[in-house]
DNA sequence: AATTTATGTTAGCATGCACTTACTATATTA
DNA sequence: TAATATAGTAAGTGCATGCTAACATAAATT
């Protein structure tokens, strides 16, 4: 009872990969069952028996795609190096992350409107603790004197907005790759900014 | 040949209006012709006798609801005042047209992936322009001393970026609404650490 | 060898969709 | 009053989609 569990579990992820492939090129409603099957390299009604539904597929992908912890546990990992290097690092990692689960991410931007309660959440909560992470990261900044007595959370949100939305501009609207080197460039120059301001 | 027109006018509008709002609930697969037809207060066959396919609709909505010349006329407005009154200002106005624009903003973020060629010129466009923009303000800021010497363009993508951020997570994702009051508030503190960084 | 498991093949159903045809109704215009 | 422009009604076409039924195959397990 192992070769056959492993076909059946190799099939399963091969067809949520297809899903999570297909649904991020053309929306939930325009990948088409046929065609999510076929990219798996799988006839329709496997992916039926595999399933039960459209619906429940997705439900899976969007399960298996999380990549919440990936964020999360960029931060401890920096927390002590000097505040600029540990942000750039932070940066730097959330841009690497993002580009790799860029599927997911496309799914979570466009389907989130129409798909509020399964979408919504995972996303809600998603950004919530990502940015209650980095807040507590300035706290501790803040409570060691490092940093003047601002807001933490909307410290927070601003430092991830900037980066985010450099991404989500870059890799998504213009659909252009981010090179290791532009990141390190476009990082630096936003943390110096956010970090000593642009006043001079 | 005056009321006739008229009456063709206000109903093309009417189904514009309710395209461009069933789309940014449902998205371009999700909002049938008929709903929309429906939600105009007319039937199916008047829609396609105005435009013809649902397509070319789509396209009209396009065209008709673009709001970057609403954005652009923000800047020249305010670029006389105290640096932190003019972001404020700015960043305030950009809000509220977002706002306004919300459906709009919806589209652009959901379908921009589905139909590329449609959406995403309009969208890439509106953000360069909206940077450049923003970004030649720094610079006269920094011609006249008033900034120190970072790369303009990078620092207005990071403070459109930030603004733009919270906006979609609270409006978009979270489906909320910001108020006045908190508008101002969150631009305050992003406009302080924009100019002065965190460090102190 | 017999059975179970995972998948394939073929065909199809029911539904909803974009879009059409043909005819009607009403108000404006000339 | 006759002609025109705009919208409505009713019915329906053709197609794609989600999903299913019935049967077949080949490998792994017993």
């Amino acid at each position: 009872m192992n070769k056959q569990s492993d076909k059946k579990t190799r099939t399963k992820e091969r067809l949520l990969e297809a899903t999570l492939c297909l649904i991020s090129e053309k929306g939930y409603l325009g990948a088409t069952t046929r065609e999510i099957a076929a990219r798996a390299g799988v006839t329709e009604i496997t992916l039926f028996r595999h399933f039960g539904s459209k619906e429940r597929l997705f439900e899976e992908v969007l399960k298996k795609y999380t990549f919440l912890p990936r964020l999360k546990e960029i931060i401890p990992r920096v927390k002590d190096s000097p505040p600029e290097e540990a942000l750039s690092e932070m940066a730097l990692r959330f841009i690497e992350t993002l580009k790799e689960r860029k599927g997911m991410v496309k799914i979570m931007l466009s389907e989130m409107n129409v798909y509020p309660d399964k979408i919504r959440k995972v996303y809600e909560k998603f950004i919530e603790e990502l940015v209650k992470t980095l807040s507590g990261y300035f706290d501790t900044l803040r409570d060691r004197g490092t940093i003047r007595d601002i807001d933490t959370y909307l410290a927070s949100r601003a430092f991830l907005g900037m980066v985010f939305c450099y991404f989500q501009a870059e890799e998504i609207t213009k659909s252009r790759t981010i090179t290791r080197k532009e990141a390190e460039r476009v990082v630096r120059e936003f943390v110096d900014i956010f970090l000593k301001g642009i006043v001079g």
